[in-house]
DNA sequence: AGGCTAGGCGAAAACGTTTACGTAATTAAA
DNA sequence: TTTAATTACGTAAACGTTTTCGCCTAGCCT
């Protein structure tokens, strides 16, 4: 704050000019090697650091990158987050976090908020709350841009995902060699591509076990706590389904609650499986049976595209990245 | 990207100044509500906003803070950013999130990277791997800072936390009044003053009642899974404790696991209470008495405080904001 | 008429970098 | 020896704002 350290001061002290400390400063090659040294230890001696805003201005890169998503309080994202950040932190970036809470219009307006130059690209799991493709058509025109987990589909952009589909069809089967045939299905993401894979996962497998699918009770997720509990309720009072599969970590407490309520048991009465990045799902009463995304992965991965991106260098062919889930078999599903 | 829009385009088209274009921008009271109403539709129009690198250079304003933790991917703290993020939004500010990883040289490394004009203020909830007062001593004079949660005393800064000492005091309380005289303590943060508070707590309950404190055994937390089950499991063996009280979250899984392992009854063979933010606490097995600090709170009012400083307005009086934590009595400790 | 005030606006400097271009000295090529 | 190329550095413009200062006009008061 007193005695403001720039590069003018530097060359002033150096005798030299200040176009020659920014080229040693960034290591050009038009530089000797002794006034690099004699301006890298003057620089490390007065604690300098370039000004980010002068140096972006000028520039036009930030060495930010920005992270969009529904909310950092959910295992999933704060475990990309972390992937993220690991990642970020390797190549010197930093990172700006936005949160949506599902809500379209917060998401297009962090995100316009972003294109005057505020950061270099954005890394993006999109709002579950509606499937809005013509104003990502347009964005990622304007700006590099990874969708990761909650992607866009059909869009010139890198994706990273997860196989949804795959996963739900063998954990699905999973509850029919358990011996279940009234699996009621717990929707979640339903708008997005990742959302609809793992029904479709869920349907197929049905049917290729001969069970009716078009007949299977589904509950729709709604961002009301009280209320999917109810409807929890309702299902299980009314269809009597031997297994609930659900396919996000939000249905897990109510299920539990509801399956309680109703003096169920789990896993006699009632099977549970569920997608969930839970710590704690080997501990839960009964112990959960889960689909775990890699999400410190898909982090890491989503971020490395960015960054190669951001550095001109060439993707490996594909654009489209897709990374395996587990399915950990727990009590909840008992067999 | 095609044309960019800036002050300059924006007073070409409406043959102004420049000048009379950010003053209007700006609201200043030097231009008539007549060229204002010009200025903000034509920027409207062509969907215009200020480039901030320009504008933090100019103004020294970034409307950018950053949050420095050691983790995301911990129910406290994602909580915690939550909430920070929510008060941002509505000062619209922006929030950059970096991880220490309980490492020191990382804390400190990312702290000094802000300090060039990156960032308006700091949040931070610091290491506990070390207490080094000296860096913050000097830091607290450089750039606005708001501890949370974890926190470093007698510095001029503005510190949010919980009533540690107290809520661990009752939490004992409840222990022995359950019964229990040989209660472990699983001791995490100890470098910090929270993680102090806690054990002196802790440590006066039990005298209050009449318990030899300092024959009651103490785990230490290490950053590796393997060595505090290892320590939990030993403890089990050798002390036979009736009762684990543990002061931070990452102890429960190891605890129940132990306690798994060496086939003991929870909450008959021994009672577990630990401070946490577990969303699952309720539906562990057996579910979890929990000590559970409000950390969207925390968020918020750190935030708040910032944001205040930021804005110069007078802090309320004090420096110290102290929120409660709440004891949550489950099955674990049963009675 | 002359002087004053205030309102509304513009000119230009400044913020701290990066970078295109110029130049002098040295070295290599012819 | 002359010419070309290379090395090492400096000059100055530019990035897009904000802000100080000054100017002009209109209106008001003596």
């Amino acid at each position: 704050m007193a005695e403001a350290v720039n590069i003018k001061r530097l060359a002033q002290e150096l005798n030299i000019s200040i176009a020659t400390v920014s080229k040693a400063l960034n290591d050009s090659y038009e530089i000797s090697l002794k006034t690099k040294n004699r301006v890298w230890t003057l620089a490390k001696e007065l604690n300098y650091t370039p000004n980010p805003a002068a140096s972006n201005l000028r520039s036009h890169k930030t060495k930010t990158v920005a992270v969009i998503i529904p909310c950092v309080a959910n295992n999933f994202f704060s475990l990309s987050i972390k992937g993220i950040e690991e990642i970020a932190r390797q190549y010197g970036y930093h990172v700006l976090i936005y949160q949506t809470h599902e809500n379209i219009e917060a998401e297009v307006a962090f995100t316009n908020s972003l294109l005057n130059g505020r950061v270099d690209g954005i890394l993006t799991s999109v709002s579950s709350s509606e499937y809005n493709s013509e104003y990502y058509t347009n964005l990622v025109k304007k700006i590099p841009l990874v969708f990761f987990d909650r992607v866009y589909e059909n869009l010139d952009a890198v994706k990273v995902t997860t196989d949804d589909y795959e996963i739900a069809f063998q954990a699905t089967e999973h509850l029919i060699e358990c011996g279940c045939t009234k699996i009621a299905y717990l929707y979640g993401l339903e708008n997005l591509p990742a959302g609809k894979a793992r029904f479709a996962g869920y349907l197929d497998a049905l049917k290729t076990h001969g069970i009716a699918a078009d007949e299977q009770p589904v509950v729709k997720y709604q961002d009301d706590e009280e209320l999917n509990l109810q409807h929890i309720n309702e299902l299980l009072r009314e269809y009597k389904p031997d297994a609930l599969f659900s396919s996000i970590e939000e249905f897990i407490i109510p299920a539990y609650c509801a399956c309680r309520e109703m003096g169920l048991k789990i896993p006699d009465d009632v099977k549970i499986l569920s997608f969930s990045n839970l710590s704690t799902a080997k501990l839960l009463n009964p112990s959960l049976t889960t689909i775990t995304q890699p999400a410190f992965e898909i982090g890491r991965e989503a971020a490395k595209c960015l960054f190669k991106i951001l550095n001109n260098k060439q993707l490996d062919d594909e654009q489209n990245i897709i990374l395996k889930s587990m399915l950990i078999k727990r009590e909840s599903t008992g067999c």
